[in-house]
DNA sequence: CATAGGATCGTAAACGTTTACGGGACGCGT
DNA sequence: ACGCGTCCCGTAAACGTTTACGATCCTATG
C-alpha cells in the first residue's frame, strides 16, 4: 500500500473524493464513504503524516520536553509517565498525539527546543523544570508557538502556565510544624536553578516572619532532590549547631536518604526531628515512620495542563474562553507520623 | 522566516542552489556556501521536516515506544531517561533524532504502533517489554519498518534484540545461595505475561536441577515489579510452609517493600531469609542490609542497542556487517550484605 | 419545458523540500 | 578556432496529501 492514489485507482474514485471521505468531508456520498473506508481498511491504508502536515501545516502532534540532564524535580521515577497519561487523555479528544522530545545530555536544552520548533514537527510544546529566568520561554514567544510550562518563571510574561503551590505547601507546613511547638525549623531546598527552589523557600521565609520567627540562612540546605540528596542533607543536619527539631523537604525522595542517615547517627526521624516531605512519592510508601506529606494526582494535573496549553493554540482556543491561563495547582496534606511524634509522646 | 524559497531571494541565489548548499552537497563554491549557511543561520532558517520527508521518504527519526500502562520491569521512568542517553549517543552521530511514544493507557498498544508507523513518523522503532508472544514484532516485520527490540520474544524470528542476561543471573544468584548452604530458594517472579518472566523461571528450575534441587512450584511468587508487589511477595513468604531461607527477586525495587513486610513479622533480611535482587537500583541503594544485587550499564545498554537497531537500517548497514543482530546483555553482580549474612555470622 | 439548486464528484493547484538534468562559463590542449 | 572537461548554478519535477473550484447529474418547482 503506498498511498492514497493507489487507494483511489483500486476503488475506481478519484483521489480527492477518497481523501474527502477519509477525512469526515461532507460534500461524499454516504454509501461511497462507507466503500472508501472499507478499503482503507482492507488495505491497511493510513495518511502519511509528512504530506498530509505539509499540506495542511498542522501536524497534530503535542511536544513534551524532556531534560533528563537536569538535576530536578521533575527527573525521576514516574513524573512523566503519570503526566503523559493525563496529557493523553485530554489531547486524545481533539484527535492529537503527543511525543516527548528527551533533550540529549551533551547538547543545550535551549538549541535542542530551537532545533525541535524550527522544523516545525509539533504544533505546541509543553515544557517544564523552567529556571528562574528561561530563554526557552522567550524563543517559544518568539516563534509563535502555542506552549504551555509546567513551573512558572521570571521569563514567563502573559504565557500559560500551571505551578505547583509551593508557597501553599510550605506554609501549611510551617504552620503544623509551629502548632506542635517546633521553632528552629530547617529546610531543603534544591541546588539548581529551577524556579521552584526560590517560590519554596521565599514561602519559607514568609511563614516564619508569620510566626515571628526570625530567618537564619543556616538552616537552608540545598541539596539534590533524590535520595542521595536526602543523605546529604541529613549529614549537613547533623552539624548544625543548636541542631534544628524540624526540617521541611522540597521532594519526599529525599525521606528516603534523610531517615538513613539519621538512623546511621542514632536521631530517630519523627521523634528527635520532625519531618514533613512533599509530593507523595509510592518509593517512600514504605518508609517508618510514615511520612507526613503533600500529595497531588499527577494524571489531573496532566489533563489540567493539556487543556491550558489547548486554549492558547488558535484552531482549539474556541473550546476554552480566556487564552492565557495561569494556575497554581493545589495539593493535599496526608498526615503521617513523621512530624506527630511530639503529640503522640505527650498524650 | 518562511522556507527556503524566501531564504534564497534573500540571496538572489537559486532554491536548488541554497538546498545544495544547505546539505553539504559536492557542486557548489565553497564562498556562496558560506553565504548560505551565514544567512540560514542570521535569519534563522531551518528545514521544514514535512517537506523534507515527504520528499526524501525518511524522517531521520527513530522512535521509542513506551507503555506506561504495562506493569514491567522497564516501568519507570529513570529506566527509559537512562536508556535514551545511551540511544542518543549513538544516533547523533548519524544525525537522527530519537523521540519517546507513549502509548495511552486506554489504547491497545498493537493500534497504536500501527497507527505510528502507517503514519511514516519514524524511519524505525525500538521497542522494549517484549510479551511472550508479541504481535507488534510481526507488524513491524510485515510493514518492512527496521526495528529492534530491547527482549526476545517468541515471535522474534530473524529479527534483532538485545536481551538482559536473566538466565546467567538467576543461575549465578543460584549458584551463590547454594554455597551460602541454601536449599530452599524462592522465586519473586512477574506477573505479567512479559517475556523474562519465563525465561527468568525457566533459567532458576534449570539452575536447581543442576544442584539436584527438586522444583517446587509453590516457592515460585507472581508479583508486580514494584515496591508493592515486593510487600506481596513478602507476605506471601511469610504464609508458605517450611519457610524458603532464601529469596530471588527480578526487580531490585521490590526489596524495599520486601523488607518493609519482613521487619514488621520481625524476620531480619539477610539473617533469617537471604535476599538477591536484579539491576542496582539507586532507590535501593539505601537498604539495610545492603541488597546483594546484579547491575548493569542503562546507557551502554542504550548504546548497544542503538548499534543493533542502525544494523538493521538499509541506509546504515554499510556500517555495521551482519544486519540480523542477538545479543544477551552480561549483568555484573555487586556483593551485599543481604544473603551473606549466614558467612558473616559464621565467622 | 426550462431552470434553479442541491448533491456528488473530478481536476488541479498548493504546501516546502530535494535532486536529476541540463546549460553556461571558463580553462586547457590540440 | 575548436573540442572537451570541470565547476557551478538554475530549472523543474516529484514526494503524498488537502481543498478550492468547477463540472455533472438529478430533482423539484415555476
Amino acid at each position: 500500500m503506498k498511498g492514497i492514489r493507489q487507494l483511489a485507482e483500486h476503488l475506481d474514485i478519484s483521489i480527492g473524493t477518497v481523501s474527502r471521505a477519509l477525512n469526515g468531508k461532507p460534500d461524499v456520498n454516504e454509501e461511497t464513504r462507507k466503500r472508501v473506508l472499507a478499503a482503507a481498511e482492507e488495505l491497511g491504508y493510513v495518511a502519511n503524516q509528512s504530506g498530509r502536515s505539509l499540506r495542511q501545516g498542522t501536524t497534530n502532534v503535542i511536544g513534551l520536553m524532556i531534560e533528563s540532564s537536569k538535576e530536578t524535580i521533575e527527573d525521576s521515577d514516574n513524573f512523566f509517565l503519570g503526566l503523559t497519561g493525563g496529557l493523553q487523555s485530554v489531547l486524545a479528544r481533539h484527535k492529537l498525539d503527543l511525543i516527548m522530545l528527551p533533550c540529549p545530555n551533551d547538547e543545550d536544552p535551549y538549541e535542542y527546543l530551537k532545533r525541535m520548533v524550527a522544523r516545525r514537527v509539533v504544533d505546541a510544546m509543553i515544557i517544564s523544570a523552567t529556571q528562574r529566568v528561561d530563554r526557552r520561554i522567550d524563543l517559544l514567544s518568539k516563534a509563535k508557538i502555542p506552549f504551555a510550562s509546567l513551573g512558572r518563571s521570571l521569563s514567563s510574561g502573559n504565557s500559560s502556565w500551571i505551578d505547583l503551590d509551593f508557597d501553599g505547601v510550605v506554609n501549611c507546613a510551617v504552620d503544623r510544624l509551629v502548632a506542635h511547638g517546633h521553632r528552629r525549623i530547617a529546610i531543603a531546598a534544591p541546588s539548581s536553578d529551577i524556579n521552584l527552589g526560590y517560590i519554596f523557600l521565599d514561602g519559607y521565609r514568609h511563614a516564619l516572619e508569620r510566626h515571628g520567627i526570625t530567618y537564619d540562612p543556616s538552616l537552608v540546605i540545598r541539596v539534590k532532590t533524590s535520595e542521595q540528596g536526602g543523605y546529604q542533607a541529613g549529614h549537613a543536619l547533623l552539624q548544625i549547631s543548636n541542631r534544628p527539631t524540624a526540617v521541611i523537604l522540597i521532594y519526599e525522595l529525599m525521606a528516603i536518604g534523610l531517615y538513613r542517615r539519621l538512623t546511621e547517627a542514632g536521631v530517630i526521624p519523627g521523634r528527635d526531628l520532625a519531618v514533613i516531605g512533599f509530593r507523595e512519592e509510592p518509593r517512600a510508601k514504605f518508609l517508618q515512620p510514615t511520612l507526613t506529606c503533600f500529595r497531588m494526582s499527577l494524571r489531573d494535573l496532566g489533563a489540567e495542563l493539556a487543556e491550558t496549553l489547548l486554549a492558547t493554540m488558535p484552531a482549539y482556543s474556541h473550546f476554552y474562553p480566556n487564552s492565557a491561563r495561569n494556575m497554581i495547582w493545589p495539593l493535599k496534606l496526608i498526615p503521617g507520623e513523621s512530624d506527630s511524634f511530639h503529640l503522640m509522646a505527650a498524650e
